[in-house]
DNA sequence: GTAGAACCTGGAGCGCGCTCCAGGTCAAGC
DNA sequence: GCTTGACCTGGAGCGCGCTCCAGGTTCTAC
């Protein structure tokens, strides 16, 4: 983490798509369409131009699900990825951009846990109905 | 709430779909495709009619709500309402739905958070790219 | 009585995030 | 060399959860 140079044409392990669908549980369509949509930039090829992708391109699908699994639109995902192939000058934005996914996501995370406590109430609502029947419920 | 029997054609108040669309933020139209998939058991009428939703119609769209937004499907949703539809027989079975979806909504949360701790790693990966730039970052 | 807003219905359409398909090329093992 | 499976492309299709539309009826205010 010192350099930062991205070595150019080494010799680094690759993986092939199958790989890829392998470790990070996407599919290779998704793969593809994340491709094409421009989440990732276009992934090195054999002279056959079949995909080999770079641990770097792993790490960056990583992100990306993370960011997905955290609810950021596919849209939004395509700005941010725009915003790192310009390169170092779009970092404030880039973390500008974080910070807001990150401020979204504590809502809904605090949203979530006021809703599991609504659910915990109708549960023991029920708990109470099996307990002592009778009571007709529609709730 | 002690005798349970619902009253037969009483005067409690009614509100018209405009005044739910208020209350609940839902829609005209998710109101009346809820009705349609059966979410909420057709709804009171007017001699012309039009629709008058009890209040007891109002608490179950507020529950149905609670349980969208915990991310619970529309086909998980009727299946509930089906449940609910046939009475108190079905009191077990609604608990367990409700205990399955608490127990995935738990695991959610806990996913939620490992990934936002993640995001936070990577903020202060950018905020310490921004106090000594010229990195290179591509990350 | 009349105007205009609110409401009704069935059904088509949409945006999202993939997923599938057809028809072909490439690569690895025998 | 041949087979077989992995991979390629562009583009169509899908499931979900609504959303919109056309064409008609009802309600409310004046």
């Amino acid at each position: 983490m010192t350099s930062g140079q991205p070595l150019p044409h080494s010799q680094e392990p690759t993986l092939t798509i199958a790989q890829v669908v392998e470790r990070t549980g996407l599919s290779h369509d998704t793969l593809r369409y994340y491709e094409k949509a421009g989440l990732i930039q276009r992934v090195g090829r054999t002279t056959g131009n079949q995909r080999r992708y770079a641990m770097a391109d792993l790490a960056w699908l990583e992100f990306l699900i993370r960011l997905r699994e955290t609810g950021m639109s596919i849209a939004d995902m395509q700005r941010f990825a725009q915003l790192r192939a310009r390169g170092d000058a779009t970092v404030p934005d880039r973390l500008a951009m974080l910070r807001e996914h990150r401020a979204d996501l504590a809502d809904r995370i605090h949203a979530l846990r006021r809703n599991a406590a609504a659910l915990d109430d109708k549960i023991g609502h029920y708990e109470r109905l099996l307990d002592q029947p009778g009571s007709d419920d529609l709730t």
